[in-house]
DNA sequence: ATCGTATATCGTCGATAGGCGATTAATAAT
DNA sequence: ATTATTAATCGCCTATCGACGATATACGAT
């Protein structure tokens, strides 16, 4: 089951932000990728489609870097709205959470390249 | 006269990158976005074109930060690729980089969505 | 030469990031 | 019940961020 934490849940809700929230919003998402182990994590998941499997032991094995660390980046990107993670038997199966990236594009548009906010 | 050092300087030129390369950029220039301040700030320079002022000072009065903090910032975003700053008389011109809003969106496109980086 | 304005840089401070190994917790297999 | 596997969390350490006031620098105007 979907957890239920992070700085903007409702990823798939806020649609009309002010100008401030939309630049708090995305510099979380931002920070979410600022980060190349977590550039490669979304890479590698957006590489996933929902029914295949995800792993977070897979993707220890694909990062030069501790499991502890590699965990700490998977929270980073939960909590900042990228991610989902489901508990399977024994292991965590993540995924990008549904839209994020569109969700990120068009922040960026609405942000940065004109003054839609609302 | 533009500046020359941050970390991505040719912004125009790198174009096969390697997977590596492709992270560590889109890392670098999510970076330069993860903090509500420059995300208003690049809202700001991008709502300005070349040829307009786009001043130091009015960013200062823009923001609720000291000077210093927001020269800090403005560090940060040339540091990282978003933009270059022009020296006319006593003030100090700010404007994005030429193609940085679409470098960007290509880097998502190209790092995240599929596996076609070089 | 002096003053005012505009910016960058320095030094300091507390908070956060990012790394690691060790430990814990939860399930699966024996 | 014990053991193995998987992943999260803890504690520790160092580095970087982000804020600020103070200072330095550069230039224009007087």
């Amino acid at each position: 089951m979907a957890t239920d934490d992070g700085l903007f849940n409702d990823v798939t809700k806020p649609d009309n932000l002010s100008a401030d929230e939309c630049a708090e919003y995305l510099a979380v998402l931002s920070k979410g990728l600022a980060h190349p182990a977590r550039v490669e994590i979304i890479r590698k998941l957006s590489n996933t489609d929902r029914k295949t499997r995800c792993i977070c032991s897979d993707i220890v094995k694909m990062l030069p870097l501790a499991q502890s660390s590699v965990s700490q980046h998977l929270k980073i990107l939960k909590d900042t709205g990228w991610i989902q993670d489901r508990i399977e038997g024994t292991s965590v199966c993540y995924c990008l959470r549904e839209g994020i990236m569109d969700r990120y594009g068009d922040l960026l548009k609405q942000c940065v390249r004109k003054e839609d906010c609302r």
